[in-house]
DNA sequence: GTTGAAATTAGTACGAA
DNA sequence: TTCGTACTAATTTCAAC
C-alpha cells in the first residue's frame, strides 16, 4: 500500500513535458496548490478559489485523480502527540544484488516513514519515527543488522524539522524551476569548492530497479 | 505557512505519554489511521469504518483537529507528473549562530520540500524537487552558496523513492515501538561494528532553537 | 465551459441510554 | 460519554444553455 511508483528521478528530466497523461495547465496547478493546503476542501469551494465553475472543477478534479497527478489525500499527524517523538535518519549501505530483499524487509517495518535510494556514499536513506532513542537503537541493531542485504548503517537524529511543505509544485513563488542558464554573475564571490556533488558510488547505475 | 512546530525530537521521548493535550485512546488512533489513508473520507463513512456513531466521530474528529494531533489535510501529488522529476538531498553545514538567517532564506526557496536539523557530520538536510539536474546545480551554487550562513554543502540525488508512508503511527503492525528491552539474543551474529550512531558534531546542543 | 435546479449527503442539535 | 434521530445546510449530480 505504501510502495510508491518509481518516479524516474534519476533519469533525464524533460523540463516542459508533464508526464504522459493529461497536460496540466495553470488551472490544474492552481487546483493542486489549493488541494495540498486543504485536502478536505469541497469541490464547490475549490471551484470558487480557483475561479472556475463547479462542473469544471469536478471534471478537472476527477481527471487529476484518474491521471495519478493526485496520488491520494492524507492527514498530517503530529508525531509527538501520537507518541512518536523521535525521528532518525538511517543511511544504509546495501549489498549488491540484494535490493529486492532489502525492499521486502522495509515493507515489514512500520516505523519506517520514508525510504529513498540515493547516490553518494550510502545507497539508501530511511527515516524512522519511534517513541524513544532506545527504539532507534534496537531497530538498527536488532532489525536492520539482521538483514543480510544491509552491509552497514549510519544513524543521525533529527533535532528539529524546520520546514515541511505538503508538496512542492512548479511555479511556486513564480520562479521557474528549470535551469535558467543565464547565470548573471559568473561566479564571483562563491566558494564553489565548498559545494560537493556526490554521484553514484560503485556501479550502481542499473540498481534502480530490483536486481 | 510551512513553518512547522518544533517537535522536540531531540528531547527525551516519554514513551507512554501522549503530548499534553487530550489522551489518545485506541479509537483516536484508529481514526488517524483511516484519515491518513483517505483524508477526504466523510465523517459518516469514518464513523462506520471505526465502529462508532456519527456524533461521536464528529466530536473526536474535531477534538483531534483542535488538539493539533491532526495538523492538516493535504493532497499527495505526483511530482513527476507535475513537472518536477528530480529530487535531491542537500546536506548543509551551517555557520554557528547563523541559524536564524538560514531558516529565513529557506522559507524563500519554494523548491525546498523538507528541511531537518540533524546530528552527525552535517547540520541540516534539505530535500528539493526541481525539473532537471541543472536546476539542482544552480540552486546549490547560486542560491545556497550565497547564503553566508551556509558553510558547505553536499548533494546527493534520489534515484528512487521506495517507500513513503503518509504518517507513521504507534501500533502499526501491532508491534510496540517502544524499546522492548528483553533482547532475546544478546548479540550473536550481528556485526555491530558496522552500525554507526553519529551524535552532534561540535557543541550543537543549544542550537535547536534559533540563535 | 457555464449556470441553475433536483437529489443526495453532510453537519448540527438535542434528548435518551 | 456515547448513541440515535430529526432538522438544517451544504454538496454533488445532472440537465439545459
Amino acid at each position: 500500500m505504501s510502495e510508491i511508483s518509481r518516479n524516474g528521478t534519476g533519469g533525464g528530466g524533460q523540463p516542459g513535458r508533464i508526464g504522459i497523461g493529461l497536460e496540466l495547465d495553470h488551472i490544474h496547478l492552481k487546483i493542486l496548490e489549493v488541494l495540498r493546503e486543504n485536502g478536505r476542501i469541497s469541490v464547490a469551494a475549490l471551484a470558487e478559489r480557483v475561479g472556475i465553475s463547479r462542473a469544471n472543477a469536478y471534471t478537472r478534479f476527477e481527471a487529476l485523480r484518474a491521471d495519478g497527478a493526485i496520488k491520494r489525500f492524507t492527514a498530517e499527524i503530529d508525531h509527538v502527540r501520537a507518541g512518536l517523538g523521535i525521528t532518525a535518519l538511517i543511511f544504509v549501505t546495501v549489498r549488491q544484488q540484494m535490493w529486492k530483499q532489502f525492499r521486502a524487509e522495509l515493507a515489514r517495518m512500520p516505523e519506517v516513514e520514508y525510504c529513498a535510494i540515493t547516490t553518494g556514499q550510502h545507497d539508501a536513506m530511511i527515516q524512522v519515527r519511534v517513541a524513544d532513542v532506545a527504539a532507534v537503537h534496537s531497530m538498527v541493531t536488532e532489525r536492520l543488522a539482521h538483514i543480510p542485504a544491509v552491509k552497514a548503517t549510519e544513524t543521525v537524529f533529527i533535532l528539529d524539522e524546520v520546514l515541511k511543505r505538503p508538496y512542492v509544485l512548479p511555479g511556486d513563488g513564480d520562479r521557474p524551476r528549470t535551469s535558467r542558464r543565464p547565470a548573471p554573475e559568473p561566479q564571483g564571490d562563491v566558494p564553489l569548492g565548498k559545494m560537493r556533488f556526490v554521484g553514484a558510488a560503485e556501479g550502481r547505475a542499473a540498481l534502480r530497479k530490483d536486481t
